[in-house]
DNA sequence: CGTGCCCTTGAAGATCTTCAAACGCAGTGG
DNA sequence: CCACTGCGTTTGAAGATCTTCAAGGGCACG
């Protein structure tokens, strides 16, 4: 009853070239996870995990698995929900190159509270548990590391909570336009694209109401031209009056509105 | 325009003897923050920090400040709450003794997200952030310690997230009472009594919604013996019939309901 | 040209908030 | 002893916001 989308987990772990693992590798110790730590350790954190690799559509991890490793993103994207009891689905985010992803490794016999799904096909490296353990242990630089990005974590979740308790719908949609714009999408001229098959769904999920309502506030907007979506892309073409929106609560024009 | 309840802070340094710091000490060895980890360390990183004394309704830190310490509560009680900019507070929870709050203090620069409010008249050790950081890499256990707690409270907003989003507010209400049993009840004779001059408002900040919602929740409950108030002291008598309402979604009974 | 997927739109209705008013109880001061 | 005041709680009524259900539209793909 919660869409069998059960696409088949791909472990596909060669095609890569070691030329390119290079280059990843360089990239990924200016990553968030390694700021601060010296070119040694992150060579030897890098070489103790595996690199995995998923096409889009393809699953890193289901919620309720062992929480057995976490992963770094080194090239792709990917987006993790969580799935409450009744299928109703809360997507956390996404997550962009030099970001991580499958905390709560470190709780012994913890079950994942997420499903991370890979939206384009993505390449991560992989940690498992002990050797999570024994590197923060190693390297306690690491750990600090890990515990900055997991408090950051914590400071997105107030935020979101923070917004579900107080703020309207059209308040949540807008900041998260321009959180996502922030995280995966690209400026051009002055306009933001968000790309990546992104459907309605995803930002109903986001905000926790239903695609109905994203519609008619969408619809709006793009009428009002702060918005353009198109076959799974959307176009901020004009992110001041997001912002706008967000300063003020601004109930206005209640559907009937639009000059022209 | 938010309820000008400036208390001033008080910094009270003394009036604790050694032989108790001794039997707090003791205690707090056993808290989540120092699981796994050796007298010897514990000891060392207690003998760090600083002990710090609010009377009840003082503030340990206001939201805003910069984040620079960590606190391990030894007794007392603490509500940690982030008010969003209407005014609007949101409880993030209780802390009760061998419990910790103030993260965000490795986060370079960082502010508080929160303000920790003493409920109860409360003891804590402190860290500040540079003692913080010196300690966690001389004991890295020490370090993963503090990212399982976060990991816990990751997993306590995401559930929390969940709640918002799907669920009703009955629902949420049973689920923060139960939680509070947890967190702060004391049982007695299969009853749980939640004490310390607890409020409506309490209820409704930690559930996202008015006192005037809570009134007629727990008014409905009230009639059908399941939960009683009395002055700042709430009892659940019945509390299989709360974890029931957390099972089944069971809308029924729309106000004027409860039999005899 | 049909089928499937995603998006849009309308209408009805549930849930929860808001505002206003009253109640109960404790502490205070006459 | 009693009225007064303040705070927390209760209750009613009106109404806003958002959901739900149902149906239709547009576009790609086979």
């Amino acid at each position: 009853m919660h869409a069998g989308r059960s696409r088949t987990i791909q472990l596909t772990s060669s095609g890569v070239s070691p030329r390119d693992y290079q280059e990843y590798a360089k990239r990924l110790k200016r990553s968030e996870l390694f700021r601060e730590l010296e070119k040694a350790q992150c060579d030897s954190i890098l070489r103790s995990g595996t690199w995995q690799q998923r096409k889009a559509g393809a699953l890193f991890f289901r919620q309720g698995d062992p929480a057995s490793s976490l992963h770094l993103l080194a090239s792709g994207r990917v987006k993790v929900y969580h799935v409450a009891s009744e299928g109703h689905r809360i997507l956390l985010g996404f997550v962009a190159p030099g970001g991580s992803f499958g905390y709560g490794t470190l709780v012994t016999g913890a079950a994942r509270l997420t499903t991370a799904e890979a939206v384009l096909d993505s390449l991560v490296v992989a940690w498992d548990s002990e050797t999570l353990a024994r590197l923060m242990q190693a390297y306690p630089l690491f750990a600090i590391r890990n515990l900055v990005t997991a408090q950051e974590r914590v400071h997105l979740l107030v935020e979101r909570l923070e917004e579900f308790t107080t703020k309207s719908v059209d308040h949540r949609i807008a900041k998260s336009l321009v959180r996502l714009a922030g995280q995966i999408g690209e400026e051009t001229c002055g306009r933001v694209i968000i790309d990546g098959n992104f459907q309605l769904k995803d930002l109903a999920e986001l905000t926790g109401t239903t695609i109905y309502t994203v519609s008619r506030v969408l619809g709006r907007w793009r009428r009002q031209g702060i918005v353009a979506k198109y076959r799974g892309r959307l176009v901020l073409s004009d992110s001041s009056r997001l912002q706008h929106l967000l300063g003020e609560v601004a109930p206005a024009a209640t559907e009937q509105a639009s000059a022209s």
